[in-house]
RNA sequence: GCUCCGUUCGUCUAGGGGUUAGGACGCCAGGUUUUCAUCCUGGUAGCAGGGGUUCAAAUCCCCUACGGAGUACCA
């Protein structure tokens, strides 16, 4: 193979969705995987989509998934530019030889014209199509006389440039993931190439642009299979050599019918896009993963996994890994439906995989938005108590939060079940024996605690779980001397005597 | 409607002529634990249907059904 070079060419017309990083990340791989280069290309030539922000959004998108791009609008190169509303010139050049060697033509039906037949046919139950078939009854280049067309011209008629599909010919590629695709040019439609507005359609503008950056291998979503026999025939038409095609399978809503759209994340309580995003007409926000409390080595894996794997049976991996282990024949073919819980379980997986060093940083600045300071230190020892249980970053304060705050109250069921007639004076006189511990220190604090309920011939669980609903508010934690000796002996004594007047029997 | 693509446990998937059809998530049960969670062990559940080809089909071919995508002067 040649030099490797990919490209992920979104318009920014809105937030970036998991399907669009998915295919990101698959060209990224695939990318690294061969020592290749990634591309990052923008495709605004719909001046009317454009959404403010959203250009900035994919960059930081990326950026937090740790998918880097070798060129790109930021990342320079000696390709660009690498924004199609600034290759105007370029696209009028080659639309030009299109022209000029009979591959595309002029039509000047207006767009209420064409709407007008689509209606009609539509209520006979067809369906309008500019084809071989129909072009030579609409208005044209092809079907007026040429002096007609020229005067057209000049008199700055607006106008479209459409391809002209070959009549009669079998058009062929093979896709990397799919095979052998065959579609007959009688399928096909006579696309607008170049708008009224004087800019390309997706369809030549990312033909050319894939030509002239020296795309190798075009990676890209199952919608752009239908499109792909017109893009054949463009590079034909141009007489250059395509690229490799490899078209990814969709995602697919957890439930119900259809690919996953914006609006199900809300619907179904899960983010549907890597960063939170504010819609700057509506105002509405869109949840996203960073934000719900997701690693991105977890949300990268979990997408990695929804439509390849490596045919073994490891399924943790890491970015480096990953790289090693992708190959685009092993795309499947098929749609994959969307598994939230096993996004979690990933995210669970990651954070096990995260020192504590790194996680206690992170639940510090969850400490800090509660106004809580703490010496990271400590947060460290509690974090590695509470890691293990576990699946988000947010989960730290329910798994923790006893640890810098008293509870207020206590669970009524652990409270009818744990504390009885004589808890009270237990603990009571528990204290009195814990005040003695000189050293505060789980072991000597836990064999205290079992010396007195040995003493008292006490039962063990009734007891311990009475401690640890003053301590802790409820039946949940880690072991109970290591949470004593956190949060401090002072701090313990007060909780029980709390505990003792507050839970009156 | 038309064109293209697809179909293995509920979900993600392995397997591509001879397999007890494997793994993971979920769910259930048991064990560990002073509690909860983790963890461990086990269980649950699948080749869409019908025809061929073959000694033999989840695997190859055809049809049907179902699902998905596309069908814009959007990408």
């Amino acid at each position: 193979m040649s030099d490797i070079r990919v490209r992920f060419a979104p318009s920014p017309t809105g937030p970036l969705h998991m399907g669009g990083v998915r295919t990101a990340l698959y060209n990224f791989l695939f990318a690294r995987k061969h020592g290749g280069k990634m591309i990052l290309r923008i495709e605004d030539t719909d001046q009317n989509r454009f959404v403010a922000g959203a250009e900035d959004y994919i960059e930081r998108s990326f950026e937090w998934c740790g998918i880097q791009f070798d060129e790109g609008v930021k990342a320079g190169g000696d390709f660009g530019p690498y924004k199609q509303s600034e290759r105007s010139a370029i696209y009028r050049e080659y639309i030009g030889e299109l022209l000029e060697k009979g591959h595309a033509y002029y039509a000047f039906d207006t767009p209420e014209e064409l709407d007008t037949l689509r209606n009609e046919l539509e209520e006979k139950k067809e369906t309008f199509v500019y084809d071989t078939k129909s072009r030579m009854s609409l208005r044209n280049s092809l079907s007026l006389p040429k002096e007609e067309t020229e005067k057209l011209l000049l008199d700055g008629t607006p106008y479209v440039i459409r391809f002209k599909i070959p009549e009669n010919t079998e058009v062929s590629f093979t896709d990397i993931i799919r095979g052998t695709v065959k579609v007959h040019s009688s399928t096909l439609d006579d696309k607008v190439l170049f708008k009224t507005d004087g800019l390309p359609t997706y369809h030549l503008a990312n033909i050319v642009d894939d030509h002239l950056m020296q795309i190798s291998h075009v990676i890209r979503g199952e919608e752009w299979l239908p499109s792909a026999p017109l893009h054949v025939l463009l590079y034909e038409a141009f007489k250059w050599e395509k690229p490799q095609f490899a078209h990814l399978p969709v995602i697919l809503k957890p439930v119900g019918k259809g690919k996953l759209s914006k609006r199900d994340g809300d619907k179904m309580g899960f983010p549907v896009f890597p960063l939170e995003w504010k819609d700057p007409k509506s105002g509405e926000t869109f949840a996203g993963y960073r934000e719900d409390g997701y690693l991105p080595e977890a949300f990268v894996n979990m997408l990695a996994l929804l439509g390849w794997n490596p045919g073994t049976e490891q399924e943790v991996f890491p970015m480096e890994e990953l790289i090693q282990a992708f190959e685009l024949e092993r795309v499947v073919k098929s749609g994959a439906k969307f598994n939230p819980d096993k996004a979690k379980w990933f995210n669970q997986q990651f954070i096990r995989l995260k020192s504590d060093q790194e996680l206690a940083q992170a639940f510090d600045k969850i400490l800090k938005e509660k106004s809580i300071e703490a010496p990271i230190g400590h947060t460290e020892k509690i974090v590695a108590l509470v890691k293990e249980r576990v699946e988000f970053i947010q989960d730290f304060w329910t798994q923790a939060h006893f640890f810098y705050k008293a509870p207020e109250e206590y669970d009524v069921k652990v409270v009818k079940k744990r504390w009885k007639e004589d808890t009270g004076a237990h603990i009571t006189e528990m204290i009195e024996k814990l005040s003695q511990v000189d050293i505060w220190q789980a072991d000597n604090i836990k064999d205290c605690m079992n010396a007195f309920i040995q003493e008292k011939e006490l039962n063990m669980g009734q007891m311990m779980n009475a401690i640890r609903l003053s301590l802790v508010g409820s039946s949940m934690g880690p072991d109970l001397a290591l949470i004593a000796e956190l949060i401090g002996k002072d701090e313990c004594l007060a909780r029980l005597a709390k505990a003792v007047e507050r839970i009156k029997k």
